[in-house]
RNA sequence: GCCCCUGUAGCUCAGUAGGACAGAGCACGAGAUUCCUAAUCUCGGGGUCGUGGGUUCGAAUCCCGCCGGGGGCACCA
């Protein structure tokens, strides 16, 4: 990567110029505008701080250094107040087309990670209903989230935190058996706060089935089984839909077998022990406030029930002390945003470093349909499902929609733009570029041309500047790459294909790549284009989006 | 009342470990195909960066106040 190099020599000259002295934060950046050159930086300006010269004279002793570089730099140039700014040499770009080709589908991965192990949390809807469109949003994120990380040297471990325990639960039960006396001819009234969806319709119905003597027996017993179906049912359908989303787990973690192994004993042995747990009003108090929550939280109800932070404390544990996680990465919907301080009270209570326990919260889903906003309750039965989505938008669309912005920004889901196969769904430009590429493979094969080899490759041949800017781009992949994985960011890696997309069908319009009366260029300039479709369709695969040989 | 996110072009959003005259897509208007896929390309108008202060050589970006939008402040999850 240039930026790197730049670096290097920057902090070269510097030694050279000032000796060691320590180097304040500074910023290589590619400038917005052209006339800055490819590649500028600031590092005289805050550097001024330290010394007693002017930016502008530390500037052109940095430059004078830097331009004897003549590999990389074709020119460096001071500016006032005293930027460096670089311009790097064609040739360097042209060289780095055959590193991109060598690379193959391994150009852009690297080692940010190294081999860390990281634990990533994702989804962990309650199997209370079936998924909807803002879980989908989690999936598609968690999910591509993982394949940056393992694409940047992390080893990924993808994880559904599978809450079968509790009130929600038993409410589930309840409104399932309740839908079932009701199947069964009784009139009742249906309690507020209870599942309502048509699908708990569908749940009594199997019980009912299943269970011919369901309503014979006492109540709590077939709440119980009314439950544990619901619960099956509802998690089969789920797993379902997020393999049709193309996300798939390396382990299901149920809440309830943290109690069965008895790790939430363990846990609250632990805390005891270190004298942070005490009694008041019948229950049992964690002292979170002693590490910066806002508050104590209830470990144990008064009615001897646990709460869910309880499970989440043994869960957490377990992650970082028993099944050795360097990091935990877990997504929540932003509503759960309070409870990242408490779940981090608790690590540090135990000496984990709570640094090791990343959160990311993503914001709300808002569909929009017909231009109007739909609201969204799974209690209230009110949302679109996920499966409707897909069916009705596709999952690329779907996936590629909800990757094109950055998490704390609430995402407002255009149904109606989604569903069009058009120019304003962004999704099918950047396919669209890559089935052209492939495209054009079958015709030159059709044409008699042999396959592309490397030796093949005369960079000098490339001169036009839709040529160089392509060139630019593809080199710019792994920097985008690294951002995007420390930034836990897929929306870069969309804005990213999006630009590769446009400057390819910029090119592509602007000159013909098969050329049967110059077979040196032709053979070029198909290895620049298999570049091209390279970088197009790892980025894809970052993003769990296909990448179409034909549309 | 407290906490988190957010306010940038008509719309949807980038840009926020300070940097050089503020970006993209869509929408809108005008054009391009004898030729490798027109789901493409070219040109155009468009913005008091919510608002008032402050720090700085330099602020959309950092600090404080105010206003607007969303979410959260349970012995629910």
């Amino acid at each position: 990567m240039i930026k790197k190099r730049i670096k290097t020599l920057l902090e070269e000259a510097l030694t050279q110029l000032l000796g060691s002295l320590p180097i304040p934060p500074y910023e290589i950046e590619k400038p917005k505008k052209e006339i800055y050159g490819d590649y500028a930086t600031n590092i005289a300006l805050v550097l001024k701080n330290k010394t007693n010269l002017k930016p502008f004279q530390i500037a052109e002793k940095f430059a004078q250094i830097l331009s004897e570089e003549r590999v990389l730099f074709s020119k460096v140039e001071v500016v006032s107040p005293g930027f460096i700014n670089f311009w790097i040499r064609e040739e360097y770009y042209k060289e780095h087309l055959r590193e991109v080709l060598k690379k193959g589908e391994k150009y852009g991965s690297q080692d940010l990670g190294q081999e860390q192990r990281v634990l990533v949390e994702f989804v962990s809807a309650n199997p209370t209903g079936p998924l909807h469109i803002g879980h989908g949003r989690g999936a598609a994120y968690g999910d591509s989230i993982a394949r940056i990380l393992s694409f940047t040297g992390y080893r990924v471990f993808k994880e559904y935190y599978i809450n079968d325990k509790g009130t929600q639960m038993e409410i589930l039960g309840r409104s399932v058996y309740l839908r079932a006396k009701e199947l069964s001819g009784e009139k009742l009234v249906f309690p507020e706060g209870y599942y309502r969806g048509a699908y708990i319709y569908e749940i009594a119905k199997k019980a009912l089935e299943n269970y011919p003597f369901l309503l014979d027996l006492e109540e709590k017993k077939a709440v119980e089984l009314c439950q544990t179906l619901a619960i099956n049912l509802i998690l089969e359908d789920i797993k379902k839909d997020l393999e049709n989303f193309r996300v798939f787990y390396d382990n299901w973690y149920s809440e309830s077998t943290l109690y069965e192994r008895g790790k939430v004993e363990k846990v609250l042995r632990l805390l005891k022990a270190k004298n942070l747990l005490y009694e008041k009003d019948g229950a049992l108090w964690f002292k979170a406030s002693l590490f910066e929550d806002a508050k104590d939280r209830v470990v144990m109800r008064s009615n001897k029930e646990f709460t869910y932070f309880t499970g989440d404390m043994a869960y957490h544990y377990e992650k970082f002390v028993e099944r050795g996680f360097d990091l935990a990465l877990n997504l929540w919907g932003a509503d759960h945003h309070g409870y990242v301080s408490r779940l981090k009270a608790f690590l540090k209570a135990l000496d984990i470093n709570s640094e090791r326990l990343k959160v990311i919260l993503i914001q709300m889903v808002n569909l929009i349909e017909g231009g109007k906003l739909k609201s969204m309750s799974t209690r209230q039965g009110e949302f679109v499902p996920l499966k409707d989505l897909m069916e009705e938008v596709g999952v690329d669309a779907t996936r590629f929609i909800f990757l094109s912005r950055s998490a704390e920004t609430p995402l407002d889901f255009d149904l109606d733009l989604a569903k069009k196969q058009s120019q304003e769904n962004p999704v099918y430009y950047v396919q669209y570029a890559h089935a052209r590429i492939c495209s054009l493979f079958e015709k030159a094969k059709a044409s008699g041309l042999k396959d592309f080899h490397l030796e093949n490759l005369k960079t000098e041949l490339l001169s036009e500047k839709e040529e160089f800017k392509l060139l630019k781009i593809l080199e710019n992949f792994p920097e985008v790459v690294e951002s995007a994985s420390l930034f836990l960011a897929p929306y870069k890696v969309t804005q990213y294909l999006l630009e590769l997309a446009e400057a390819f069908h910029e090119y592509y319009t602007k000159h013909r790549i098969i050329l049967p009366e110059n077979l040196d260029l032709t053979y070029t300039r198909l290895g620049l284009c298999l570049a091209c479709k390279l970088v197009l369709k790892v980025g894809l695969d970052l993003l769990g989006v296909s990448a179409p040989e034909r549309m």
